[in-house]
DNA sequence: ATGATACATCTTTTT
DNA sequence: GATGTATCAT
């Protein structure tokens, strides 16, 4: 006990300590926020105030939920297993799992990822007929899961005019498919654990009397859904211990909403409020102007970091010509800090979008410096992969029209468009999935079709009794995917990413079972399947879901979770000697000892789509201040004059931000132009004098090739006759919003578009 | 069924 | 500039 609460300073130990009720600790960048939380869950169940399942902690990534698990098996002589710790998602989809018959859904029911998921929504549009173009896939799938994520059903959206409407009925229609098909969207995942425990009273109150310590991670990420979800859970006995930092919300765009925080301090009646404001990473002058900057939001609960750890060193700023100068110029200054003896990994080079790395990568490459870059593809979504897993899906559950789609002509078997056509019109008539509309296919594109289904069951029967690994090498090779990639040229690297599943089937089974997204799982459980709940009659017996989960949930069907739910390391390859290079969002949580903060520019960052609100700088805002922190001793900001963006060469302002910052703090490594560019006309042509001769007549030179202007009639080849209505942008960065009658109104970029006057 | 061409798009991202 | 997707020709 001394040992787990020894160097914790006087907040963090309180915090820890706090008494059995709900509590919110707004623990600040670098404050030893995981250390807290973990600490505490380490010190309830050593104090003997919970049993270990009695624990709920609930993260939002998966790779927070495994580092808060190490640390506790390092905090504890116990086994971490009873406990529950995972992210929303994951939670759900173990609850899901166990109760299916109660929620609703099919024992196999499997998760759509964010890709199934738009695939899933232009086919529906295309087979009820909907226009792509009023109705862009895109757009409903947003509208679709920001209604789940206020814990919205279509009956429940208020639809205020036509457009909405119309938006409503394709969201019901969507979920009817779903339900159908036997798929479930990530949003859904929470939606259906919510809406199960709401309308189940006794499953609600043995849960709400299991988990008596409610932990979260990371709560200003949290969205209106999660936040009921919380409340559901908690009931009114649970003590929920939220940690968060609102200054770093950065997630707003994808529903975050920070207003949960102080919903919750009145809600959960919390008394203990408790503010982690000594930082350990960050010497002075960073901490100076991180604080500086973010005291320009206007919506904070407030807080101010603090450190012992000296002034140390100005923040550098470097001013660039071009965003090709600023990447050599940054890996310039990389390699005096590494010859300086700092070491090559705990330098990051930060940016705001991931289209700035390609320069930066090519200046790092041609001065001889290695460097990862963090957010590429990840393993479970490359091609093949998906492919593999598709035939994978089909065999748990046939009726996945997503699966079947992907791998039904791949590799290829004589299924075409024609013969999909059939297939899709059979499946519309009856209502069923396609694999079930098969038998109603006739002809030629029937046989071909059923010789499909036959090659699914022959593959499910032959490997209904192997382990998983073997049943997915199995289905390397019946699917014939191997095959097909042997054959193609560039396809060994393919063919490595597909045996690599079956050692991915093999790490999951070994570790645990089902791995540790599930629950766990001792042997054969000690009860039947668990179909238990039964609304009205007592007196009921509840089967809770570590026990009812083995039996209800096959290798395969968990396999198959785990590879939706955790796509695999996007972290790129571990371990190497190198320089990480990675968007601001990536670098959450993390620090180095020098950062490089890339591209500071008005309408880089803060972004341009962000500058229309203020609730959108305020998010730019935090987002800075998440890249400042992320620094211990050195920081460098640098911007540049031009930097090319989609093809064109754009002159940038300096980034507001660079206003807000204590000059005290910071080192002009270039002469600091006066310009005072908030007098002037934001026009890039009213700056163009600053960026010299060369830039003006580039300048001019555009203007006088403009021929277009509002009004003008134009010829399109597609969409025929046109007339231009607005013009925005100049020179060759203008695009024009031209309405083309009955193809309605499109926005063309001048410089590209083969347009004709008429 | 495959390859070529046209064109739209282009913030951030986890699950 | 690079990428993905839709459409058309082969």
């Amino acid at each position: 006990m001394q040992n787990l609460l020894h160097n914790l300073n006087p907040e963090q130990l309180a915090a820890v300590t706090l008494p059995a009720q709900s509590a919110l600790i707004l623990a600040g960048a670098g404050s030893g926020k995981t250390r807290v939380l973990t600490t505490r869950i380490a010190w309830l169940i050593q104090t003997g105030q919970i049993s270990p399942n009695g624990v709920l902690a609930v993260t939002f990534t998966n790779k927070s939920a495994k580092e808060m698990l190490m640390r506790l098996s390092a905090m504890l002589p116990i086994n971490t297993r009873g406990m529950w710790i995972g992210t929303f998602h994951g939670l759900c989809n173990r609850l899901l799992r166990a109760h299916h018959r109660d929620a609703g859904l099919p024992q196999t029911f499997q998760i759509l990822d964010s890709g199934d998921q738009l695939s899933f929504i232009k086919r529906l549009l295309k087979a009820n007929n909907i226009d792509d173009e009023k109705f862009p896939p895109k757009t409903l799938m947003y509208f679709i899961n920001s209604a789940k994520d206020q814990g919205l059903r279509a009956a429940q959206v208020d639809a205020y005019d036509d457009f909405n409407r119309k938006m409503v009925a394709l969201y019901d229609l969507y979920d009817l498919q779903c339900q159908r098909e036997g798929v479930v969207d990530f949003a859904e995942l929470l939606l259906r654990t919510y809406e199960l425990l709401s309308r189940n009273q006794p499953l609600r109150e043995h849960y709400q009397s299991r988990f008596k310590h409610i932990l979260v991670d990371e709560f200003q990420d949290t969205n209106d859904l999660q936040y009921k979800w919380l409340k559901l859970m908690a009931g009114t006995q649970a003590a929920v211990f939220a940690v968060g930092d609102d200054d770093q919300s950065i997630y707003a765009f994808r529903g975050a909403n920070v207003g949960n925080m102080s919903a919750f301090e009145k809600e959960f009646q919390v008394e203990n409020l408790i503010k982690l404001e000594q930082n350990y990473r960050s010497h002075g002058h960073i901490l100076d102007a991180a604080n500086a900057l973010i005291e320009h939001n206007s919506q904070r609960l407030g807080k101010n970091l603090r450190t012992d750890a000296g002034h140390g060193e100005l923040v550098r700023i470097f001013e660039a010509s071009s965003d090709i100068q600023e990447a050599q110029w940054i890996a310039e200054e990389a390699k005096n800090l590494i010859r300086d003896g700092y070491d090559q990994s705990q330098i990051a080079i930060l940016y705001r979008s991931n289209a700035q790395s390609r320069v930066i990568e090519h200046a790092l490459f041609s001065a001889n410096l290695p460097y990862r870059v963090y957010g590429g593809q990840r393993y479970f979504d490359r091609a093949e992969v998906k492919h593999a897993i598709a035939y994978l899906q089909l065999m748990d559950n046939p009726h996945n029209d997503s699966a079947f789609m992907r791998v039904v002509n791949f590799p290829t078997r004589g299924i075409g468009a024609r013969s999909i056509e059939q297939l899709q019109d059979a499946a519309k008539q009856y209502g069923i999935s396609l694999y079930a509309a098969v038998p109603y296919v006739s002809g030629k594109a029937g046989s071909s079709l059923a010789s499909f289904v036959k090659l699914i069951e022959g593959a499910r029967f032959e490997t209904q009794h192997l382990p998983l690994p073997e049943m997915v090498q199995v289905v390397l090779d019946v699917s014939t995917l191997l095959n097909h990639y042997q054959s193609e040229k560039e396809g060994t690297e393919r063919i490595e990413n597909l045996e690599q599943l079956v050692n991915a089937a093999t790490l999951f089974v070994a570790e645990e079972g089902f791995g540790h997204d599930a629950p766990a799982l001792h042997g054969p459980a000690s009860r039947p399947a668990g179909q238990l709940i039964t609304n009205g009659a007592a007196p009921i017996e509840i089967i809770d879901a570590d026990a009812a989960l083995p039996t209800v949930m096959s290798p395969l069907s968990a396999f198959l979770s785990h590879a939706s739910l955790e796509a695999g390391d996007n972290q790129a390859q571990v371990g190497q000697d190198a320089l990480q290079l990675m968007t601001v969002h990536a670098a959450k949580g993390l620090e180095f000892d020098a950062v490089f903060i890339g591209g500071l520019e008005e309408g880089l960052f803060p972004h341009e789509n962000s500058t229309q609100e203020e609730s959108g700088v305020e998010e730019e805002r935090r987002l800075m201040y998440v890249a400042i922190t992320r620094a211990r001793q050195r920081l460098y900001m640098t911007f540049s004059q031009t930097r090319m963006l989609h093809g064109q060469t754009r002159y940038n302002l300096r980034s507001r931000f660079f206003d807000e910052l204590p000059e005290a703090s910071l080192k002009w490594l270039s002469p600091k132009i006066q310009t005072n560019w908030f007098a002037r006309p934001k026009s890039a042509w009213d700056d163009a004098p600053e960026l010299g001769a060369n830039a003006i007549a580039q300048s001019l030179q555009s203007q006088s090739q403009s021929v277009w202007r509002i009004g003008q009639n134009v010829a399109h080849a597609k969409f025929g006759e046109g007339v231009i209505v607005n013009i925005e942008g100049s020179g060759s960065n203008a695009r024009a919003h031209i309405n083309f009658g009955k193809f309605g109104m499109k926005l063309l970029d001048l410089s590209i578009a083969k347009l004709d006057r008429i």
